[in-house]
DNA sequence: GTTGAGCGTT
């Protein structure tokens, strides 16, 4: 049998994993000691550069038929380049122990961000500026403890809350429980993993019941604006207070926009002011939805996101495209993409989550290939959850803005 | 002491 040599990270110790007989190494045997692994990548001796390793349907494919993996050190590839929680630069990017970031020093930010296009400091920063919530555990095996549920997620980042819903009378554990993360990035990943917990696969999904109703929202309403003010001098205007990650005015002309901030403390910070803009004085308040007030009568489809519409107006204008904000993220119907729910959830309608535009080619390998053919290690439980398991609370289409919700 | 889709006594 073949060993694979694989390590965390390039220079850590490496750990040999086995390869299958016909030459590949199942992905769920590279996360089985390296939870929230998605492939592999190694330092080609010749050119010094890091090439891939050809995964798909939950396979990983030596680099060389013939010699196989050979004696090379391998290292994981995590999704969307986000580094490993266990690795000692993890501190810089993991927030403290707190649910919510802490606020960004509220000084002039002017026009610094042009520098900041596509950089992946600022990807970073929108990601761990992203709050967490809580994360329902099902499937759980009736012996695990909140002390084994905490342990298993750690692999992924620091862990605030771990908990077990049992009886009450018996202590007897319901098989569920509630997990939150400390940082948005173990979320994520946590979200985009199965995970064999106590012996049993459990399924992670953000619980129905916090939709995002409860979170603070990053947007905030701009009334009394004139048609002379475009998205841009909001842009500009209101970098002064915090980033601005979205700007909406509606069309045809209706004397009021949107601004989103990434900290939804700022937003809430302006709500209530008179600022004035280009001569204009507008007025912030809360861009609470409009939804149910109305129009419960007309048959609108408000099931989606139901009296929570924070983050959802998210057409873009059109010359943001050279101003170097991210396009619009646009959710596709195929099957549910958990990045997308996560942008529309957690109020950022350009969350640069989606660095995919930038890998070209050989990176393909995502979670949901690792859920097909792979049925090595769950034979000890049917009903295995099936592998988009956010799909589910996916379904919504971003696309039905309501220009209705508008007034 | 059994069970196996779901959504959180606070």
């Amino acid at each position: 049998m073949d060993f694979v040599q694989v390590s965390e990270e390039e220079g850590d110790e490496p750990i040999e994993l086995p390869a299958e007989e016909d030459g590949t190494l199942l992905l769920s045997t590279l996360q089985a000691q390296f939870p929230g692994s998605c492939g592999l990548k190694y330092r080609n001796i010749d050119t010094q550069a890091v090439r891939g390793v050809r995964s798909n349907e939950g396979r990983l494919f030596p680099p060389s038929a013939e010699s196989g993996w050979g004696e090379d050190i391998y290292f994981c590839v995590f999704p969307k380049g986000i580094p490993n929680f266990r690795s000692s630069d993890a501190t810089e990017i993991i927030d403290s122990a707190a649910y919510r970031p802490i606020l960004p020093p509220v000084e002039n930010k002017r026009k610094s961000d042009d520098n900041l296009e596509n950089s992946t400091a600022k990807t970073k920063r929108i990601e761990t500026r992203l709050r967490c919530t809580d994360l329902i555990v099902l499937g759980l095996a009736w012996k695990t403890t909140e002390d084994s549920l905490r342990e298993y997620f750690e692999t992924y980042g620091e862990v605030l809350m771990a908990q077990i819903k049992k009886d009450v009378k018996s202590g007897q554990s319901k098989g569920f429980g509630f997990v939150r993360f400390g940082s948005y990035e173990a979320q994520m990943r946590v979200l985009s993993n199965r995970h064999l917990i106590d012996g049993r696969w459990c399924e992670v999904k953000v619980p129905n019941s916090k939709g995002m109703g409860h979170q603070v929202p990053c947007k905030v309403f701009v009334g009394r604006c004139t048609e002379d003010i475009n998205s841009d001098d909001l842009r500009d205007y209101f970098s002064k207070f915090g980033e601005v990650t979205d700007v909406f005015i509606p069309r045809p002309f209706r004397a009021f926009s949107f601004v989103t901030f990434l900290d939804p403390d700022v937003a809430q910070s302006l709500c209530g002011e008179d600022h004035i803009i280009k001569g204009v004085s507008v007025h912030v308040s809360n861009a609470a939805p409009k939804a149910e007030q109305n129009r419960s009568h007309q048959g609108q489809n408000y099931s989606y996101n139901a009296g929570n519409n924070f983050g959802m107006h998210s057409y873009h204008q059109g010359n943001h495209m050279n101003s170097g904000r991210s396009g619009h993220h646009r959710v596709t119907s195929q099957g549910g993409n958990f990045l997308s729910w996560m942008a529309q959830n957690s109020g950022h309608s350009n969350c640069n989550m989606n660095n995919s535009g930038r890998n070209k080619g050989s990176n393909n390998q995502n979670s949901s290939g690792m859920n097909k053919g792979d049925n090595s290690s769950n034979d000890q439980q049917n009903g295995c959850p099936p592998g988009n398991s956010w799909s589910n609370q996916s379904s919504g289409s971003q696309n039905s803005v309501d220009k209705s919700n508008f007034l």
